[in-house]
DNA sequence: CGTAACCTTGATTAAGATCAATTCTCGTGG
DNA sequence: CCACGAGAATTGATCTTAATCAAGGTTACG
């Protein structure tokens, strides 16, 4: 599945989500898909700037690396969700320039992860066309900001345990958002979320935190003792919901 | 000085920098300037979201602070820059919403401190009718999260010791593209810059490179003695570049 | 059912924070 | 012009958090 790229997945993107059938055919026209393994490195280095990408199908994750060789994982991304779109509009006036690089590295963490390419130059050019989607671009870029922002907050003010605290509380307020859409889409009432499933490898959340395996293996081990979460692999039950806000302040 | 706001400050900010006499005279007739002393809040709790900001006169810092009163500065704004532009944009479609909320918290750290607050409404009006200053304001954006996604890069993969290298070559970088102006304007030629002069103080400095006072100081101290550089208050003079840009990696 | 990837637990170390005591610097008023 | 005092910076001793090093356990999957 996912061998060739439709309309309709473009249609889930939130740049695109409101293009005509035609404006979407054109924007087809100039981007593809590219496919890649669990581990596999999306070629940032060895190509010049491409375009910006969006995963359409298993996850990305983007990060930082040192000289050494320690690792920061700044974001995760899932289908519909776009990256890479600084370099197109970093440089205003010298548009795409030959240098420009990307400023995170970005690596497939499951296997079969699809990503859409979409070149710069062309989408330039369509945005000239349709300055409504500027707003959009505007939109995401200034969410991300905010994140980035609160990714600081947390990085240098919050201990390992906060942060771990106020992961898990974003990570269960997004699925009950979710449930909350499910429910209103099929008009049905589901039970209420108390657990949440990770996502990812707690070598990868580690990173994320800005800590290392050992660190979090032992302070999920002491939200447990203080019987505040429970953890059975990657599903993390939530027992006491105060306590963990009290916590991640 | 500066009481009251005119069509050349204007000039001066990159969003602004191509606009007609007339167009800033539009901009100029919703804006207004405000004057702060030295560690004035710029009351962004109280009032409700009225705009983004730019300095014309003094420095801001924008930070992020914790519950036990732990600082981080994220940014240091001097004149002619902008910030606060996020909660303009971020929600698409429910533009500037009545419970918007700044992404920081932005404090006076010079006396006399001239900013200028453009409202978000009048300026999203002006920016349909003048879709070029779209791709000005993402050049802004996008440089502004390469800069958090390096400055979360030195926060967590670096140590304090390269923190402060870096941010002193950077300095440096500065200080030279600043010379290389000046040359080109006056066809002049001056002398090689081997020395910075720290804007900012070592307290406000400790906390944007993740650190604190002491800290700080301790580590001048070393390069000091390591015969790298030389501390004179806020005169740092760079003895051996190679080896700073060494331990800088 | 064997092997590799993933995760946990324990002992030790190190970087940097905290606490505390001076010293330096600079603007202001006598 | 000097003295005073407040804020800024330095230095030292100690403590804390989390990283590192090391070993073993668990899980998933061909």
């Amino acid at each position: 599945m996912l061998n060739k790229l439709e309309n309709k997945d473009l249609k889930n993107i939130f740049l695109f989500s409101e293009l005509s059938e035609e404006e979407l055919n054109e924007i087809r026209s100039f981007s593809h898909l590219k496919k890649f393994d669990k581990g596999e490195i999306l070629s940032f280095d060895s190509e010049p700037y491409s375009g910006f990408y969006c995963t359409l199908d298993g996850a990305v994750k983007l990060y930082k690396i040192s000289s050494e060789g320690k690792e920061h994982i700044l974001h995760i991304i899932y289908p519909y969700n776009t990256f890479a779109e600084v370099p197109i509009f970093e440089n205003y006036g010298e548009v795409v320039k030959n240098n420009a690089t990307y400023p995170l590295n970005a690596m497939a963490i499951e296997d079969n992860t699809v990503v859409i390419i979409i070149p710069a130059r062309p989408l330039l050019n369509f945005l000239e066309n349709n300055p409504k989607l500027y707003l959009k671009m505007l939109s995401t870029l200034s969410k991300r900001l905010r994140f980035l922002n609160n990714h600081i907050e947390n990085l240098t003010l919050l201990d390992v345990k906060k942060r771990l605290s106020k992961y898990l509380l974003e990570k269960l307020k997004e699925a009950e958002l979710n449930k909350e859409n499910i429910e209103k889409k099929k008009g049905i009432k589901l039970k209420k979320i108390n657990s949440i499933e990770l996502s990812i490898s707690k070598n990868d959340l580690s990173s994320h935190l800005g800590t290392i395996l050992e660190t979090l293996s032992r302070t999920f081990k002491k939200l447990q003792d203080e019987k505040i979460i429970e953890v059975d692999s990657k599903k993390i039950t939530i027992l006491d919901f105060q306590k963990l806000k009290e916590i991640s302040k």
